[in-house]
DNA sequence: CGGGCAGTTGATGAAAGTCAAGATATGTGG
DNA sequence: CCACATATCTTGACTTTCATCAACTGCCCG
């Protein structure tokens, strides 16, 4: 709603009004969404749409309603490290930099809530719960960034991908059981395990042979024995 | 001083007070020390000791004074990744969960100054100083560990290196122009770059072949040729 | 002077990358 | 709804990079 004195760079089609349901009727847990939950607008981005790139100047903050975000680091010649994934309810580019230092992009349509900075900055300075959600969600990008670090300083493939899963399904607990989502593609999981495609297919295979998970479809995985995996990504062979 | 009334773990020899010196004498700069410079206690750490470990309560806070610091993950089967080297003046453990989720060693004899965790947070509640400071070193830290993802996962051992070099000479601005100095050992360097030690020598040895560095001794390296330095790091070969 | 430790260099091996071909999905226009 | 075109994924053959194992060097310190 204060956004709206903004002029939206992104055109009409990503610049839906009204402001965002506020999420009263929902059970208040530690990590909530006050403050968020006030006034931000509604954006939604097509398959591969960019919602920012590095460089370009920070204005916004955003939450993810539906849908998936892959953040990434490019080099010159093309090579990408995926930062890391959103889904729905994390936060992103919170850190509160003048410009960004990641390019975030729709992976599949998303909708995300948008949040002017000059906003959140302002509202934060009297609203302690607000400072501690951006802190909480700062702190867990740290500690997630950091052992992202041990997965590609010091695990082979096969560890790589395990601890990817179990992170996955930490994430969600998902209702099915030991079903797996991957919105994403093959190449984007190659590029966040800092592998290659043809790497990330053939350690699906080699955990498959083991009847470790099981993989009908690709948007999926089954994890049909959960210890043997934390054992992989643990390193105990 | 608040400090005085917990019992150190460290024993009578890390827990010199009196209080570190205020800085009220140092031009005023956007990540001044107010806040930090009040209220810590010394902490002096021998050659390879550790400050604190994995999953200890997280009871303080610490600056480097004087020295370095590695800060690590470690696996079961002993892995380690070096996550990041602190030097004189950086902040680190200001994460704030219960538990450090990070081990600390020092790396040669190490000055700390020491917060308590307790104090800071209640502290930040009226401080907005104080706030912006912690909330600057997070955002780096978390920037700084972005970055390293890209190392661990798209560099080569020669863009790695040339890389932690770059990253060192930017971070102390050496009076004595090109040279870096190298606190850590071999070893910690392979730990922070994904490596082995002897890939990290063999890669030094490259990089003094191209006329890149050169290494007299091993406490420092003396930077040659900048841009090819920064070319190699950037992947422009 | 000699033991030990950190670092360096060489020979060999293993893991993951590259290149290429084929299989399976996905999407589009008729 | 089908046929074709394209993109994504999978698998195989071969190459490259880095790890491993081993020998050797220089250095610090008793």
């Amino acid at each position: 709603m204060l956004d709206a004195v903004v002029a939206d760079p992104l055109g009409p089609r990503n610049a839906y009004s009204p402001a965002v349901p506020s999420v009263a009727g929902l059970p208040r847990k530690q990590s909530t969404t006050i403050g968020f939950g006030a006034f931000g607008t509604i954006a939604r981005f097509a398959r591969d749409e960019t919602i920012f790139s590095e460089g370009d100047e920070a204005r916004y903050c955003y939450k993810v309603i539906g849908g998936a975000v892959r953040v990434s680091k490019v080099m010159l010649d093309g090579r990408r490290q995926i930062v890391d994934f959103l889904l729905a309810d994390d936060l992103f580019a919170i850190d509160g930099d003048e410009t960004h230092v990641l390019t975030a992009e729709a992976i599949g349509t998303v909708v995300l809530a948008r949040y002017s900075r000059a906003n959140l900055q302002r509202l934060s300075e009297d609203a302690p719960e607000l400072r501690r959600e951006i802190l909480t969600a700062l702190r867990r990008d740290l500690a997630a960034a950091q052992h992202h670090l041990l997965m590609l300083g010091r695990q082979s493939a096969r560890e790589r991908l395990a601890s990817f899963l179990l992170l996955l399904a930490n994430r969600r607990k998902h209702e099915s059981g030991n079903r797996v989502d991957l919105p994403m593609s093959r190449q984007d999981m190659a590029d966040y395990l800092g592998l290659t495609i043809e790497t990330v297919c053939r350690t699906f295979a080699e955990l498959k042979r083991l009847n470790v998970v099981a993989t009908a479809e690709r948007q999926y995985v089954v994890i049909c024995n959960p210890n043997v995996l934390r054992a992989i990504a643990a390193g105990i062979n």
